[in-house]
DNA sequence: TCTGGGGTCCTAGGACCC
DNA sequence: TCTGGGGTCCTAGGACCC
């Protein structure tokens, strides 16, 4: 059996722990570059606003409905998922943290183990939620069901009907088909537009329709292995299992740092800039997890929006390397994306946006075996190795006492004599890290 | 003027190998 | 005349997720 556990507006809830005058009002939070809303409390649901719309497009607006705006804040949204998370990990046997505001919990066997006393699952799952709410001020809504996909599901009915109290256990046949019919076809989890359109189109237009379809239509027509599998787990037949995260945290398979600047931008030498600053932060996460990448590739993008941007697509390009030596050397994939960029750039061009992505990601050790498995002769890289590693650890060291940013590479600095950095967006109402800066730290007098 | 960022998995086709 | 069948790796692209 499968929880689903999901934050309430995740973004806006953050902002409400530390500013309950926002109770009870319509609240956005806007993406980065302060470009799209990206959550919306229910008061600002309410009011029509969708996720996704573009700031400027409802700035009138939310000024007019007195909304309340800010500027993401993730700093203070990893944090407060963290305490989410943890809690969740002390609480049942097993956690799948699936994203910074969900994670799947493992029930299998509980039913049986919990007893008179402790009550039945939609019990259990109506502690989490009230222990969750207690301990960090963030609500949730907990789905229970017998696959991940109708957790999914039993979440979003839980979302939806207040009467529910939060919590929907999907624990008989009949409940299930119950809940089936109530969804439409588009909210099934794993189902988007595309999938959406050809569904409808062909008559199918609930949950419920869905679960009916044979393997082989599926399989045509929902891309292959995926659709099939999806059409199970509504059957209630389990085909994925439950990833527990280790130690609270995600281990990602690639690793990418991608901006749109505050302005777009015509100099390579800008351009390489923020190139160079995406790679140190991404670096610096790939060491975090503790791997090396062996693939890295960066990509720039023209507006595309622009009259000039006819068929949508086009407006990016990317170059791929996979590295003679997997490394997590800030130093040595600065160069590198220096190497791409030059090979990608058009003289000419306007650029809105660049971004790099490191994958093929290993943990370190394991590439330097040689063809049957001994330890290659590579003494002096062995020994450059060690010192690349020291040098990193020193320079996230200084990072992370004295702020992100104090030790970089002069190729990520801005314009010489300061001013403002031409690829840094806007973020005009990002609340303090109240939780993680000292200085930020909350003074209730 | 202004339209996010960071992920996942799967498929298909080509090159190349034995 | 006949035109294998595995396998790998790589790239590009599509669809989806939060």
């Amino acid at each position: 059996m499968f929880g689903l556990v999901d934050c309430n507006n995740f973004y806006v809830s953050c902002e409400r722990v530390f500013q309950p005058r926002l109770e009870g009002r319509p609240v956005v939070i806007l993406s980065n570059n302060d470009g799209c809303i990206i959550s919306r409390s229910a008061e600002a649901k309410a009011l029509g606003l969708k996720m996704g719309d573009p700031y400027f497009q409802v700035k009138e607006q939310l000024r007019r409905e007195q909304v309340q705006v800010f500027s993401s804040n993730y700093t203070l949204y990893g944090d407060m998922s963290r305490r989410v998370m943890h809690y969740l990990g002390a609480s049942v046997p097993g956690v799948e943290i699936y994203s910074i505001d969900e994670a799947f919990l493992d029930l299998g066997g509980l039913e049986q183990r919990l007893t008179p006393y402790l009550g039945n699952l939609t019990d259990l799952a109506q502690r989490l939620r009230v222990g969750v709410k207690a301990r960090t001020g963030i609500p949730v809504c907990v789905g229970v069901a017998p696959t991940k996909t109708l957790a999914k599901l039993a979440n979003r009915l839980a979302k939806k009907d207040a009467g529910l109290g939060g919590v929907l256990y999907l624990d008989s046949g009949a409940r299930r088909a119950w809940a089936l019919g109530q969804v439409p076809v588009g909210d099934v989890w794993g189902v988007g537009r595309q999938y959406a359109q050809k569904l409808t189109a062909a008559g199918i237009d609930s949950a419920a329709d869905l679960s009916r379809v044979s393997e082989a239509w599926a399989r045509k027509f929902l891309g292959g292995v995926v659709g099939a599998r999806l059409v199970r787990e509504l059957q209630g037949y389990p085909c994925a299992g439950l990833a527990p995260s280790e130690d609270g945290t995600l281990h990602r398979q690639s690793i990418s740092c991608s901006r749109t600047f505050g302005r777009p931008l015509r100099e390579q030498a800008s351009v390489l800039g923020a190139v160079s600053a995406f790679v140190a932060r991404a670096a610096e996460k790939l060491r975090r997890q503790g791997d090396l990448a062996h693939v890295l590739t960066v990509f720039v993008s023209k507006n595309r929006f622009g009259p000039a941007a006819d068929a949508g697509s086009g407006h990016s390009r990317s170059a791929v390397l996979t590295l003679p030596v997997p490394t997590s050397d800030t130093r040595e994939l600065t160069a590198r994306a220096a190497q791409l960029l030059a090979r990608l750039w058009e003289p000419g061009a306007v650029y809105v946006k660049a971004g790099v992505v490191m994958a093929g990601l290993e943990a370190p050790g394991g590439q330097q075996l040689g063809l049957f498995g001994e330890a290659a002769p590579l003494a002096a890289g062995a020994a450059g190795e060690g010192r690349s590693a020291q040098m990193m650890a020193a320079l996230d060291g200084l990072n992370a006492r004295f702020g992100r940013g104090t030790v970089q590479l002069a190729a990520a600095l801005g314009p010489k004599g300061g001013g403002p950095v031409p690829w840094q967006g806007q973020a005009a109402w990002r609340t303090p890290a109240y939780t993680t800066r000292l200085e930020d730290l909350m003074i209730v007098k």
